[in-house]
DNA sequence: ATAAATACTACTAAACAGATAGGATATATA
DNA sequence: TATATATCCTATCTGTTTAGTAGTATTTAT
């Protein structure tokens, strides 16, 4: 399951993508309340979002936030990764969050090999989305 | 990501097929001790299992967990959703455990749709896959 | 100056993960 | 029938994560 931050993250992003213009930033109170996200936890995952360059921040009267690229160029992996970590159902499968297994022995672990090909079939189309092509839909 | 718990159900069941001989039931303590699981945690998972018609256990001495049905009828989504609950990553995109999201209107949602296909395309692969399919890999 | 926005630090409550402890109950066998 | 040995059951525990909230500091347009 991804957490509730991660699809107001995503929701948040979209919303900001649908309502830029003329380079003005977009209000947290504003997202929040049209996107009924609770304003205090919108702040935290927006400054998360800035953090790792997703976004870029305004301080101030007529503050807010702008993309800091193209909605085509922000894929729903990368906001994945940053606000929920590994997309892999295995930590010894995952291409961003690898971590060996505590207890297993990889050469002889049964289940990775169909972990593997979940993770893979995930990726193709987790991959081909961006903000933008969910903006569309 | 799949649970440690949900690994020790995976690899205890993936033991007791590989071990069950004229009917003899498999003891915790064994699977426990050869698999390196903690053996009062493994107690638990057992118990759960032989409570979802996966396992039949018997009492006292000589006593242990045989297979309920045969290795080839025990999929590894079934085990999956009795351990960890559901698998796809939305909850209102489950086949199982489906529940409406709480902040979102599923016919506006842009997420829902993409979910859907990840959903499917995990379960072509998991579904597949039975206790007796990963004891032979 | 002031109003209005983000930035930052700290805290909280509830649920979940990953167990552990100890006693009750059932059963094979000497 | 006594005993050893297994599962069964209830309760408890520690640490982490989730989903927030509160309050103050800082920045900026006017």
């Amino acid at each position: 399951m991804i957490s509730n931050k991660c699809k107001y993250a995503i929701r948040a992003l979209v919303h900001i993508a649908n309502n830029e213009q003329d380079d003005k930033p977009v209000m947290t109170s504003d997202i929040a309340h049209e996107q009924q996200i609770p304003r205090k936890f919108l702040e935290i995952i927006l400054r998360e979002l800035r953090n790792n360059r997703i976004l870029e921040s305004k301080r101030g009267k007529d503050g807010g936030f702008r993309l800091l690229r193209a909605a085509e160029d922000i894929s729903l992996t990368e906001v994945m990764r940053i606000i929920d970590g590994p997309i892999a159902m295995l930590p010894c499968v995952s291409l961003n969050y690898y971590r060996k297994c505590d207890e297993c022995e990889e050469e002889s672990c049964e289940i990775k090999g169909v972990f593997e090909q979940v993770r893979d079939r995930t990726l193709e189309i987790l991959n081909g989305q961006t903000i933008k092509s969910l903006s569309l839909s």
